[in-house]
DNA sequence: AACGGTTCCGGTAACGGTTGCGGAAATAAA
DNA sequence: TTTATTTCCGCAACCGTTACCGGAACCGTT
């Protein structure tokens, strides 16, 4: 166990004079200095993170990454490792550890008030955590969420404009002929999930198609769930030429519920899927989709976090920028116009 | 800021007493025990972790997880979020903290050094990372890598039997009655591709099907370079009716390169992959390949690094099992046989 | 020679907990 | 009632570092 102590006999000199060089302080000679940082450099040694932290009132540097749900629901999802990846490397670029904290039994909360961490990054979270976001202001967490989280005011977390997203895709469906589409929501808990509808609305109203009803699936987001919503919408709705997805993993499963049934993608069914995972200009066919840059999110939102642990001001709720990547899984409608 | 001392005062006790009570020590008087404990909920105390750290010797419950290269290797690869998947439950079960380290600059030593770690859980390290480990065990970190390290004695790792998982494949091929079999090789710094092209070549050999050195061709793991493989393997081998690629990725690039020519999979061409990544399944085809359980794999690492850190005899390098999923993209072949 | 100003360094008290030891009060045994 | 034992609790040292303050040594001016 070498220690500061042993640094400074080796040196003959003082403790302090150790602590002085270790923090690039003023005050020591320069042949002095150079004494210790070789003995440093020899010894290998650290300073003790833990003894640090106490004698300085400074903050740590580290930041948690709150995972809600259950790990699954991060790291079974390309689209919120793509955030994570983000964040990531920009906690790392900024000198930042990052400590993954999960949201069973508030667990972050005690992350927080032991002094772990300066302050948390909320990856995808629901509606359903406004309690976690509250208890988060109680303690006087610093914190940036990667997405909006409604009936909160003044908190800080990156904005996409899902509304516009959705209404980019619907509009290139409706650009090449679709009038009869159907949309696959993701869970109603999700913020970005009521977004995109209500954009998936709004462009129809203003191409003048009317709404229907049995044109609405819901999922959860998983494979499987777009699976179903597909087959369901497909079964209810033979007239149906595209569909809007919310999320390109349901939309992997719903190109399987099309193919499945001995219809192929896009020839008798275009599909649009939303997120932009990294996989999906891969897939047979490519699927078209709204890419929201999801690893740049996650950096931003580090960004964000780091600029209000350090004092510095942050300008409020940017929004970035989606866009669409036309590939394979849509194409022209081949029914007549009606 | 609320510290043990205040809840003494309050208490009407010394901060010995309210430290037995968080560390649920004896010698306390039940009452007085209720007392603190009230004062404690009332408060939302939560004793400073690097004071903690600092007066007791205990080992700090954080455990690193060393990302190898950079953050794309590990977030952009679903098999490696899956072992990050097992590790993070796993770690979070037994009550530790996970904690991202970067290869880069020695992060992890400094990491250790400073007592924020009590080990490390290396993720798919390659050869090419020896200079890690022997750095590793010089510092005296107790670590678990997730694959196994050649020419390094002595460190504990998840055995999967890359090998036999080959064969697996390899068989599964042959007993659809493909000779002509080509295969992509992962890069050569990770064991697990070595060991695979070994699974390769031993069940042709004793399958007395000759090995041909045009069938091989090698990617570096991601989508693009399995594309890249399988053209040229076609281009070089118009009768090869089956390929073995040593990842799912690398396997979703070479279907894509098969279609791209018009060709079918499994019609003209059977692709079996490597890994077992969550989304296999719902390709299109859906991807035959070897499920290697990378969940379960990080948690079995992680079991193993925790009865290490907590001084508990470990069973030495367990193999964990492999199995084959067959699905769509394989077939039998038409060719006639040879 | 006396003086003010730097430069360089050390002593010492924190920081917020834990731990060993000793002692008072309560209880049991004689 | 005295003595031994247990129960309960506090004092003070300690962990490894940083921060404040004070002082010695050296410099150049009058």
């Amino acid at each position: 166990m070498t220690n500061i102590l042993e640094i400074a006999k080796a040196a003959g000199v003082s403790k302090t004079t150790v602590s002085r060089v270790l923090n690039n302080k003023p005050d020591v000679k320069p042949e002095t200095r150079k004494r210790i940082t070789d003995l440093i450099q020899q010894h290998d040694f650290q300073p003790n993170a833990a003894a640090t932290a106490i004698s300085s009132k400074k903050n740590v540097n580290t930041i948690g990454l709150i995972i809600p749900y259950d790990a699954n629901y991060i790291f079974g999802n390309p689209f919120n490792t793509e955030i994570m990846r983000g964040v990531s490397s920009e906690t790392n670029a900024a000198g930042y550890h990052l400590m993954l904290c999960y949201f069973h039994k508030e667990e972050y909360v005690a992350v927080f008030k032991q002094k772990r961490v300066a302050g948390f990054i909320l990856i995808s979270p629901g509606k359903d955590q406004r309690t976690m976001i509250s208890r988060l202001k109680e303690i006087g967490a610093p914190f940036v969420s990667t997405s909006r989280v409604p009936n909160v005011p003044d908190i800080n977390f990156v904005e996409i404009d899902n509304v516009h997203g959705a209404e980019l895709a619907v509009k290139h469906l409706i650009q090449l002929g679709h009038r009869r589409i159907g949309v696959i929501k993701g869970p109603n808990h999700l913020t970005s999930s009521v977004d995109r509808f209500k954009g998936y609305c709004e462009t129809l109203a203003s191409n003048n198609i009317s709404f229907d009803d049995h044109l609405v699936q819901e999922g959860n987001s998983s494979i499987e769930s777009g699976y179903g919503a597909m087959s369901v919408l497909m079964k209810m709705n033979p007239d149906m030429t595209a569909v809007f997805v919310a999320s390109d993993l349901m939309a992997i499963g719903a190109i399987g519920a099309v193919t499945q049934t001995g219809k192929k993608v896009p020839d008798d069914i275009s599909v649009v899927g939303y997120d932009g995972i990294p996989l999906a200009g891969s897939l047979n066919p490519a699927l078209t989709t709204i890419d929201q840059h999801a690893s740049e999110k996650g950096a931003y939102a580090a960004k964000m976090l780091i600029d209000i642990i350090e004092g510095r001001e942050v300008e409020k709720k940017p929004v970035l920028e989606v866009d669409i990547k036309e590939r394979e899984s849509t194409g022209p409608c081949k029914e007549q116009q009606q």
